[in-house]
DNA sequence: TAACTATATACGCCTTGACGTATATAGTGT
DNA sequence: ACACTATATACGTCAAGGCGTATATAGTTA
């Protein structure tokens, strides 16, 4: 099923975070979602990988670097728990935190349009 | 974070089907959720353990049987994701066929109010 | 070509949890 | 006391996934 899918890539703290970035983002770096988390490079690069195999996100490459984003489009039980997470969020310091890291790390040039 | 624990309950299809039951009723005793999921019963009672222990439902006894239910209060984090699951349920076979089997076997003298 | 940066992968270790089978516990009825 | 019903727990096995450390890959710049 694939709302497993998606329950599984929300049982982890880091994932998480990195999900909830990209609802505010178009698109994002990876050296920017490790400094935003402060979380070591290979942590980061690591779950990235696990939601790219579960294709819930998307990587285009660009000289040395590669932006990550939420697919599109993304599945109606992706959305809606992206929608929850986002409100969940609201009210939890970390996500918060990383959010005010993310603005001054990653101005919000373009926000994320359709997820 | 409790929003984690949220998660990892709903990261089996087993736990998501029995959450999504109790939805649907005030309570249910485990002989029931077993005829509507036709699972084992050491599956279902494994699976109704987890739950207990994160303290995402509630039992109480009579005679022999129990009676399993969602707490009251839930967190928000367990009520909002509990109504996205519902809506998501409604269009997996799965659910659907669930109800199905709880109406014949447990016909809805009281539906869950609160969660 | 060499050094540097950004990112990914491999390895080994450890924990969690799912499952089947068997057994325990406790309430009920005879 | 005994049999029966409902439910829970214990044991052994297995797979998934998290983490740190080390290393690989590939693009960039000098």
């Amino acid at each position: 099923m694939d709302l497993l899918k998606v329950y599984e890539s929300f049982s982890d703290g880091t994932r998480l975070r990195i999900l909830h970035l990209l609802t505010h983002r178009k698109s994002l770096c990876v050296c920017h979602i490790q400094s935003v988390l402060e979380e070591p490079q290979v942590k980061i690069s690591r779950h990235l990988a696990y939601l790219r195999r579960r294709e819930l996100v998307e990587v285009t490459q660009e000289g040395n670097w590669r932006y990550y984003s939420l697919p599109k489009p993304c599945t109606k039980e992706f959305k809606l728990n992206l929608k929850c997470l986002r409100t969940l969020a609201a009210e939890h310091a970390t996500f918060q935190r990383d959010l005010t890291r993310l603005d001054s790390h990653a101005p919000a040039v373009e926000t994320c349009g359709s997820c």
